[in-house]
DNA sequence: TATACTTCTATTTTT
DNA sequence: TAGAAGTATA
């Protein structure tokens, strides 16, 4: 396996000479990358970022730089060159998308051999997989549950409400969120500084993690945070297991290294330790995740960590045009805390980033809706095209304006699939069956679809069940021989255990997806759904079948949980051609030839409370994320801000975010505003324009100006309702026209032509909102700036 | 058990 | 404001 032909890739014929060749040799040979064709067009530093084999190396790879190509030829080289055999190479991702990709990429490249790396694949599973084998050396069973946040969150408030702790004063959510800092930072319940495991309610913190631990271990269930944390805890305790690993990965490949929290960067420390060939591939320009554990520091200090470290950047960026990357590049400039790169490109200047103002978030959606529309007449394909937002609160007004428009839109990174609460109850069904010591799923669907079964008959339950130190459903079980229970409840919970057995002896003798589909039609739990008239329940009697659907690719139920608990994730079906929307977090990695930025604004972005909680940091990181949001376009950036926006219910006027100012003027074209201003429903067409044609002149200046002394609506003024009306500003009375709607210049019955839909009559009035049963589209929502009387 | 009313809260979110 | 979650009431 050592000599290769450099033939480049050439099919070779079959010498007629070589005799001694044998078929499976020849068979063999095939499997074998041929000379070193992946290496073929890279550039000088991905090339060096490949070859740089041995010993600890940091790719600084800048956006749109080909950081995954890189990553994936250098397993595909180390498999090529026979320095590694495909299960020597631990290589970890942060989602399961990226190691899917990855895994595909690497088969793409070198065939067969590189099917079924299988140490490729998230901190998470990789860590569920070296912890199942040793499981017993950390107290749990190698089959433990891995608990989504749902289950936890109800597990820690039980162990509140053990330790006779107020619930509302101090509510599980917190308690989750400090258990899980402390995780993310690789401590053990007794490792955590006394201090901090003091600020939990009264002094508790400590005690309150430390009892929710051993729950979990009489649960013989983990949390995501146990899957990396207790691997600590296994080689802390066992050098011999480590000792195994750090043989066994002989060379350590991990992605987005700048989003590493300190338990992974132990975690990866500890197995380097071994071979110190470790290649971490990342952007300190991309951290974006300070706010759930990730450490940019790991990034600033690798080369201190792992001395000699070689270091190579990825400036030449293939994605962007020259004005989106010369505007990205001058604001992410203006960050302190960063190790440096220039990103370069080949490429045409192109269009300069676009930023224009809208009156309000209303407006703003309005016009950059047209905006689409526009790009979309001119044979723009619409999923070429994204909205990028910082909050999701910013999405509905923008959904709101594409319904509106027949706009076709998908929202990326919703509600997931698995998340939902019909999907979490099938699930639970399916856990008691091939559990029946999974407490916590029993909860659950105890009393769900009803049965008449309430919190007095769980507490009998409870109490019995601790007593006899048996699981919920024996005890269940147990109960229904006594009298401890008033005849209703013993029937139902009989009825309950029962089923559960019966199910139980079903598994295995039938397919799993029909027993899980025998499982929701006996427990009633099907038939909720199809009584229940709610608008969404249609919705969920589809997710279950697609649930039961999705059952069939595993082996086996066990495989299928397996899989359920690990890899949330929502079945999505693409092709059709929408507009992304989504928050700027969901959109790191993903790229678009138009990208549109609307919210600039300080406060909401820069993030007010980032700031507040995190200061310094948290203003970096949030122009991190505007950088991450402007590197995501290859050919339009447009930028946006609103002057007046709703912030919980009130009216708040803004300032144009302190990031637009940060942008260098070439690359940025201000966007005239009199078509903004104008447009649309205003009443006030006399405005004066409030913005010159180019910011940074005195247009610019007076419109910040402007907008600076308008008073901020949302603190004192308007407090009092009855302050409201009685400024003397234009805005308020803009404001006010709007909000209460204020009489409209149509009627219900009226016959009116809208530009786009066509004639209709006018079904409703609300404001400036209009109804219209159109004679072609339908019953539309439109607002009547785009209606004439016909 | 169903419904109406009140209270609370309000970034970003993967595994 | 608006949605969820919890509480009161019939």
């Amino acid at each position: 396996m050592n000599q290769h032909p450099d033939t480049a890739g050439a099919s070779r014929p079959v010498p007629a000479s070589d005799a001694p060749t044998s078929i499976a040799a020849r068979a063999m040979a095939s499997l074998r990358p041929q000379g070193s064709p992946y290496l073929e067009g890279l550039n000088d530093e991905q090339r060096r970022a490949v070859e740089a084999t041995d010993g600890p190396v940091l790719v600084l790879a800048g956006a749109g730089t080909g950081k995954t190509r890189v990553l994936t030829t250098r397993m595909a080289h180390l498999i090529a060159t026979a320095k590694a055999r495909p299960f020597d190479i631990l290589s970890v991702t942060f989602t399961n998308k990226a190691a899917r990709e990855m895994k595909h990429r690497i088969g793409a490249l070198i065939g067969p051999a590189g099917e079924g790396m299988p140490w490729l694949g998230t901190f998470h599973s990789i860590g569920t997989k070296i912890l199942r084998r040793h499981a017993e050396l950390v107290g749990l069973r190698s089959d433990f549950t891995i608990l989504g946040m749902d289950d936890q969150l109800r597990l820690m408030k039980q162990v509140i409400v053990d330790q006779n702790i107020d619930e509302k004063r101090w509510p599980a959510r917190a308690l989750a969120s400090a258990i899980d800092g402390w995780k993310n930072r690789g401590l053990l319940p007794e490792q955590v500084p006394p201090g901090e495991a003091g600020a939990f309610a009264f002094g508790k913190g400590g005690a309150l993690y430390t009892a929710y631990q051993a729950r979990l271990l009489t649960l013989n269930a983990a949390d995501f945070g146990d899957l990396l944390l207790l691997c600590l805890k296994l080689w802390r305790e066992n050098p011999d297991v480590l000792e195994n690993y750090q043989q066994r990965f002989r060379y350590i490949l991990v992605d987005e290294y700048q989003d590493t929290n300190v338990a992974q960067y132990l975690w990866l420390r500890l197995l380097a330790q071994g071979h110190r060939n470790v290649a971490c591939v990342g952007d300190d320009d991309q951290s974006i995740y300070g706010w759930r554990g990730a450490e940019v520091d790991n990034i600033l200090r690798f080369e201190h960590d792992f001395p000699g470290a070689t270091v190579v950047r990825l400036e030449r960026n293939y994605r962007s045009t020259g004005h989106i990357l010369a505007a990205a590049s001058g604001l992410i400039a203006k960050n302190e805390g960063r190790l440096g790169k220039t990103l370069r490109t080949e490429d045409v200047p192109g269009e300069k980033v676009t930023v224009a103002g809208a009156w309000d978030s209303e407006e703003e959606a309005r016009q950059l809706s047209e905006a689409i529309e526009s790009l979309q007449a001119k044979q723009h394909p619409l999923s070429e095209i994204a909205v990028l937002v910082r909050i999701s609160a910013q999405m509905r007004e923008i959904e709101d304006r594409f319904v509106q428009l027949g706009l076709p839109y998908r929202v990326v990174g919703g509600p997931r699939f698995y998340e939902r609460a019909e999907i979490r109850d099938a699930l639970a069904y399916l856990r008691v069956t091939q559990n029946p010591s999974d407490d916590l799923a029993f909860e659950r669907i105890f009393n769900t679809p009803k049965r008449g079964l309430g919190d007095a008959t769980l507490q009998i339950l409870h109490g019995y069940s601790r007593s006899q130190g048996v699981p919920l459903l024996q005890a269940a079980r147990l109960l229904t021989e006594t009298d401890e229970l008033k005849p209703r409840a013993r029937s139902g919970v009989r009825a309950l255990v029962e089923s559960f057995s019966r199910w139980a002896r079903m598994v295995g003798t039938k397919p799993h997806s029909e027993v899980a589909q025998t499982i929701l039609e006996e427990s009633g739990y099907t038939e909720m759904w199809q009584k229940d008239k709610s608008a969404d329940a249609a919705g969920r009697l589809e997710n279950l079948k697609e649930f039961v659907r999705s059952m069939e690719e595993f082996p086996d139920m066990a495989a299928f949980l397996e899989h359920v608990s690990l890899v949330m994730e929502a079945s999505e079906q693409e092709g059709a051609d929408r507009v992304s929307l989504m928050t700027l977090h969901a959109a790191k990695g993903l790229e678009f030839d138009t990208v549109f930025l609307p919210g600039w604004e300080d406060g909401l972005f820069p993030n007010q409370r980032a700031l507040d909680e995190s200061g310094r940091a948290g203003l970096e990181e949030e122009r991190r994320l505007a950088h991450v949001g402007l590197t995501r376009a290859r050919k339009r950036a447009k930028l946006s801000f609103a002057v007046n926006r709703r912030i919980h219910g009130l009216w708040s006027s803004t300032v144009p975010s302190r990031f637009i100012d940060e942008l260098p003027p070439g690359s940025v074209d201000v966007i005239d505003a009199p078509a903004h201003f104008s447009a649309g429903a205003s009443r006030f067409d006399r405005n004066p324009t409030p913005f010159g044609s180019s910011y940074g002149t005195p247009g610019w200046q007076r419109a910040q100006a402007a907008t600076a002394n308008t008073g901020n609506f949302g603190s004192t003024p308007a407090r009092n309702p009855a302050n409201r009306g009685s400024g003397p500003r234009q805005i308020e009375g803009e404001l006010i026209a709007k909000s209460t709607g204020a009489p409209s210049a149509f009627s219900v019955g009226m016959r009116v032509f809208h530009t786009k839909f066509g004639p209709g009559d006018v079904a409703a009035v609300d404001g400036n909102k209009l109804t219209v049963d159109f004679d072609k589209a339908g019953q539309k929502m439109v607002l009547d700036s785009f209606i004439q009387a016909a």
